[in-house]
DNA sequence: TTTACTGCAAACCGTTTGCAGTTCC
DNA sequence: GGAACTGCAAACGGTTTGCAGTAAA
């Protein structure tokens, strides 16, 4: 569920065919501003909109084919050395983890040749 | 040293006046292939362009005035349950840690009266 | 009648691409 | 001549904005 305005679009169409991509981003803005969702902007490309689930949680990302999937966030926080800070104020973080989701790993398995 | 392309571009034309965006964009993206630069992607707007140094580093990031600050990375990394990889092989994590930077909290300070 | 909302098209920003004109071998 | 490069302008993808029209209060 880290759907794209354009794919957003395209389900609401579904319902509402005469819907206009403009109507489409207004609200989707708008719906982020209200917190409601949650803009999540870690591959190239268009934004993803997530539902705004208040367990944080983290993104796995794949670089071939740019598909994300939340993950919990395991015990610790991550957090910055203090001297490292210098007068910095964090209010949040958030982890990226990149590389290959499963369906990729065994396409990248078969173009190798490799056993 | 975040810099966009275009501060790149500005930067470049004090030394060579003629050279055009398209030279300065084209250069950036063979140098990231090349690997002696890295796009730091975590803002709104332009990409930053990182000079590769090779030690792990987190980024802070001023939801204000976007303002990037490299940190080194804490003694332990951060991981994935594995009951949550699911298959997806990671390669690599970043953490993104959002919030003010000095500046912007003193601002933010003075708007708001408080003490 | 005023207000809120819509679709549409045009504008926008950051980036890429096609093309024609160098320069160097 | 051909390869490698450049600047320029146009195109591109994703998003925002201005405007005119409509529906609702």
């Amino acid at each position: 569920m880290h759907l794209t305005a354009e794919q957003v679009h395209d389900l609401a169409r579904e319902k509402l065919p005469e819907i206009s991509r403009a109507t489409v981003y207004n609200t989707l803005n708008e719906l982020v501003a209200m917190g409601e969702l949650v803009v999540v902007d870690v591959v190239d490309g268009p934004k993803r909109y997530d539902p705004n689930v208040t367990a944080e949680h983290d993104h796995l990302v794949c670089e071939r084919c740019h598909a994300i999937r939340d993950v919990p966030r395991d015990s610790q926080q991550p957090s910055v050395p203090d001297e490292a800070r210098g007068g910095f104020l964090i209010t949040g973080s958030e982890v990226i983890y990149r590389g290959l989701c499963p369906e990729c790993v065994r396409r990248y398995r078969h173009s190798t040749r490799g056993s």
